[in-house]
DNA sequence: GTATATTAATTAGTGTTCTAACTATTAGAG
DNA sequence: CTCTAATAGTTAGAACACTAATTAATATAC
């Protein structure tokens, strides 16, 4: 492996580590993490409720990992499963009040540590940056 | 969030969880996955043994986190632990033959993967966005 | 219109990582 | 030199993610 590529390789999985613990930390006062508030506000933002698949694919993990996800999040109090009456198959993820009142503070947290992460950031570097993982992504899902 | 801000923070995430996916099902037939191979890599490159302290570190995963690996790979019969004769608190992470054997085994196939997948990149692009991703992970560690 | 295939959700088992609390040992302050 | 700090490793418990296999329901093929 050539270093800058050794380099690149490294500097994603650390960094995205270290992001993670950082904001958990933070968040850890409001009792959620990082992945469960994702899938709160991917949830949120969506016009009618999604099913445990699309909240899956939206979120680009497994139907299972949204399983045991949903199961925490039911636990917390956060979401219930809503039966389809359309499709007996599917189970609607539906927030809670208290799901509803979490966003909007997880949200304000969320934004304010991207922005100041991100704050000194030449702007045209960032998007190449994001462009870069973005197309890297789509080569790794047509690539196994 | 601004739209560029969460952007570059779901791709940081989802193309870091499937760099590590996709490599693991390329390396699932030699029986270690991307952390397992990593720490080998580490202990490898070093020039005398590492303690798991410093392995921890140079990895940038918690000690405990080492702890579980090299319980591990020792299972696999792929290092042992030797106890320091300076200072016993420390243990030293070995190779075995096995384990050196399947560095040279990893190793190859890593960096095919790397190079596959980085092949069609710009070289100055992805510089560009390896800093950017190290002074994140530096910034990251400093605001707290 | 039944047989086959696909899809949604689940369960079980495993891997990676974290935090918190603990033991043993070494290093430093007075 | 002793008491206290810090360090190395460990254990326990949890979150997050995966694969593989199962169940139930729907869709497609013939």
């Amino acid at each position: 492996m050539s270093d800058l590529e050794e380099r690149f390789s490294g500097a994603l999985h650390n960094t995205s580590r270290a992001w993670r613990r950082a904001l958990d930390r933070r968040l850890k006062y409001l009792g959620v993490s990082q992945a469960g508030w994702m899938t709160i506000a991917v949830a949120a933002k969506a016009r009618g409720p999604l099913s445990q698949s699309e909240l899956a694919d939206r979120l680009a993990v497994e139907g299972a990992t949204m399983v045991t996800m949903v199961d925490r999040l039911v636990k917390a109090g956060l979401v219930y499963r809503e039966p389809s009456v359309t499709d007996r198959r599917v189970k609607r993820v539906v927030l809670t009040q208290a799901g509803n009142l979490l966003y909007g503070k997880v949200r304000a947290e969320a934004t304010a540590f991207s922005r100041e992460l991100l704050a000194g950031m030449d702007a045209k570097k960032l998007l190449m940056a994001t462009e870069l993982l973005e197309g890297l992504n789509r080569a790794i899902e047509t690539v196994p």
